[in-house]
Parts: C-alpha cells; sequence; structure tokens
DNA sequence: GTAAAAATTTTGAGTATTCAAAATTGTATG
DNA sequence: CATACAATTTTGAATACTCAAAATTTTTAC
C-alpha cells in the first residue's frame, strides 16, 4: 500500500469506481459504458482513460468485452478507499462533521493525504474497521474486514437488529436516515413487508415505526445484535 | 474568504508565490523570471500563465515590466497561505508531525480542504495567530497580523530575546534549528557578532553558544521578551 | 552609441483529460 | 439471414499546463 507509482486523482477515481462496480457484476468484468457512467464521462472518454490504464498495467481490457482491475490496479484502489473512509470517520469523529456531508470532502481529500498523515489518523482514530456509514476500511496491506449482512429488503420479521451499514453517499438519503433514527448501531425490528406495495414497517428501538420502500430499504444492512 | 471561484492548484500556487515575493520588492512589481524560478516552470510557462491570470483579473501584468496581484488576485493569495499555515499547525498539534516536515505536507492539502473543514480546524486549535513556524495566520476577513522582529543578523548583542520565527521551509534547517535549540519560543542572547567573518554567537537560554553564519541568523526572527 | 549579455516573450510541440459526433461492431428481432 | 438497435470505439477538437528553442527587447559594458 506505498504510494510509490503517485496516479493522478483522475485516475485513482477511475480506479475506485472500478473496483465498487466490480464488486456488484460477478464475473468481474465492468462494460466500458457502465465504468462511464458512474465515472461521470462520456463513452468515449472512458474508453480512451481504460486503453491508459491497462498501458499503465492497473487494468485488463478486452476491446467491446470490459474491463477488469488487475491486482495492481485493486491495491491501487483499496488504497484510495482505506484513504477516504478513514478521513470520513476523521472528520465526524474529529473535526465533528456530520455524516451526511463527509462523502464530498473524502472525495477530494483522498487524494492529497500522504501515508505518514494517514498512519497518524488511523492511529489517533484507534485503528478502526469501520467507517461512519458502517462500511469497512480496508487495512494498509490490503486485507478488507467483511460481514455477513442482511437489509431491511429481506431480513426476517418480528427480530432484534442491529443497523450496521448503510450503503448511500447521498446526503439528503443519509440525513432522511438520521432524521428517521436508523443510523448504524440503532437496534431495530422489521414489522412487516408488503411485497405488493413494495414496503416495509420498521421500528427503530423506543420510537414509533415508520414505514420505507423497498429500494430504501434495501440500502439499510443489519446484523445480529451482540 | 469564500472559495467560489474555485481556483487550480497550479493557479493557487503562483499567486501565493506571487504574494510571498511581493512582500519582498517594494515596488510591487514582480519580473516573470522570478516567479518562474520561485514557482519552477520555465520562464515561458510563467510568462503564459501570468497572462491567463491577468485575463482572469487576478494580477496587472506589464509586458516586459513585471506581474502584480491585484486585490482579488491579493484575496485569494491570503486564501492559501490561511490554509496552508492552519494545516501546518493542525499536523503539528493534532497528528504530531514534525515541524520540519509539515510544509510539504501543507503545500498539497492547501488545495484540498473546503471552508467548512478549515474552519473546524481553526476552531479546535483555538483560532490561532502564528503556524509552528512563526509566520502569521491570515483571518478569513484576509487580515494579516503584523509583528515587529528583528534577526539574529542585526539585533542587539547581550539583550534577552525571544525567537519568533524562523522564515524557511527547508526540512534539513528547520532540523537543524531544532538540534540547536532555537525553535520558536526559545530565549536567546546575541553574545557576539562578526562582520568580518560573516558569523553570530548566539546563546539560547541555559544552554551552551553556538555560532551561526550571517544567512542563516538573518531566517531566525526575533522579539522583546514577556 | 553600438555590441554583447541578460531577460522576456513567442512559437511549436507534447501530455493529460475531456466532449461531440461519426464509424464500427455485436446483438436481437422478425 | 437481413435489418434495426444498442453499445462501443474512433476521430477531431478543446482546455490546462508544460518545455525547448527561437525571436525579441532591454540592459550593460566598452
Ligand atoms: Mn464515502
Ligand atoms: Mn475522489
Ligand atoms: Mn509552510
Ligand atoms: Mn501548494
Amino acid at each position: 500500500m506505498s504510494r510509490s507509482a503517485e496516479l493522478t486523482p483522475t485516475v485513482e477515481n477511475y480506479l475506485k469506481h472500478l473496483f465498487h462496480q466490480q464488486q456488484q457484476s460477478p464475473d468481474g468484468w465492468l462494460p466500458t459504458g457502465r465504468l462511464a457512467a458512474c465515472v461521470g464521462v462520456t463513452p468515449g472518454t472512458a474508453t480512451t482513460m481504460v486503453k491508459t490504464l491497462a498501458e499503465a498495467g492497473l487494468v485488463d481490457y478486452e476491446p467491446r468485452g470490459g474491463v477488469r482491475l488487475t491486482s495492481a490496479g485493486e491495491r491501487h484502489a483499496l488504497g484510495v478507499i482505506r484513504r477516504h473512509r478513514l478521513i470520513e470517520l476523521f472528520l465526524v469523529r474529529e473535526l465533528d462533521l456530520d455524516w451526511s456531508e463527509v462523502h464530498d470532502e473524502a472525495e477530494r481529500l483522498e487524494h492529497a493525504l500522504s501515508d505518514k498523515v494517514l498512519e497518524r489518523i488511523d492511529r489517533l482514530l484507534g485503528y478502526p474497521q469501520f467507517d461512519p456509514h458502517g462500511d469497512p476500511i480496508p487495512r494498509a496491506g490490503g486485507h478488507v474486514p467483511t460481514t455477513e449482512y442482511q437489509s431491511l429488503a429481506e431480513c426476517a420479521l418480528h427480530r432484534a437488529f442491529v443497523v450496521a451499514r448503510v450503503t448511500a453517499q447521498d446526503a439528503v438519503f443519509l440525513q432522511m436516515i438520521q432524521r428517521l433514527h436508523l443510523v448504524p448501531g440503532t437496534r431495530v425490528v422489521v414489522e412487516a413487508r408488503d411485497t405488493a406495495a413494495q414496503t416495509v414497517t420498521v421500528r427503530p428501538r423506543s420510537r414509533p415505526a415508520l414505514n420505507l420502500g423497498l429500494p430504501a430499504a434495501a440500502k439499510i444492512l443489519v446484523t445480529a445484535p451482540g
């Protein structure tokens, strides 16, 4: 996880998005069009960049087939994600920013921190495993702690769970989660699920029950309490 | 000191160097060649950039005459310097980095912090007036606290002073200052000054006297104690 | 007061990144 | 299978930044 190569912020962002998207598609190959969409550039731009990344040995590229991170690319991607998530936690814990607003800050800072500063932040925070959204923080060596989750869209009814992770970065959505008292750490019970109406009725510990749409519920991941 | 305009890091660096250099030359006009030298680009590059800055209303430019910051340019420059110095102090005080190494970190981070994060850091540090090197931190409004200094190259002999500021960013020089116990805050007496040999004999409070060359002594600024 | 030296600007070109629009390829449909 | 459609790639051009080297202007020195 050294930062010897010195990739540009642009390249780091491509790698990071590539990594996140690969987690989805199970064969690992990502169409360039999808990469373009999530990086926010036109398809042609992504194709060009992918060829550059392939030259640098960061991705494998099959024209008209898709892209996939090489192990070098994955290593760099994990480094960026590690910086991003440590920064987010730092901003929330030490500078008292709201968890809904740290993502965009981290998006810029993740390209500007040295390994040394990151190590100090890691130490200051006590070598944390999860960021404010419950996302796992990759270790310096590249290892990512994995946890088994279920989402509120699929977990058992009438059983106690704890919100462990909210897979969203949109500030408005996160603020809603906060308003609804569904932030990570909260104990919840799903009281009902209406597949036809696509709604879930959730009751946060010692709070009135509330209704969520299925897509929103799917973004709230829970684990068994304890 | 809003960051509405969103200047590029490159432009911010030019403005900052311009500001620092202008402090020297009293007429305020800086030759493009000098700007080039301290930004670290070729003369032609500086000329090109200066024309761009002039278009943006950040500098006045007289071909073959020199450059000078406009008030808009100065406002931006002070913003960058403020960020730089607050970051340096933050890195030393909160993350425990050595004062000799924070300059280069700050050089990158100064372009990545939002106003909001900066405000939090400012608050956390208790709205400090000086950075770890004794350099004044411009206020958000643009005001820069000024102090009268003398340097060890010119101050009175056999009189007690306090080191207030070390005008250098070079890590090796700063480490030497530290080894010699001449960091800001130290009480010192100049015991002798030999203009022919260009040396100054300084005695830090309760330490043996030591010899400095005149150029080094000139970088160590002192004030009356109290 | 001209010739050499120094500083500055201009020119031509390269890298990194991007877009719009045209060309290509692969796929699905009838 | 031929055609239509979608995805992808290519092409041509733009912006931001940079350098090397040529051209120009100013300064200095004799
Ligand atoms: Mn994030
Ligand atoms: Mn980013
Ligand atoms: Mn500094
Ligand atoms: Mn800088």
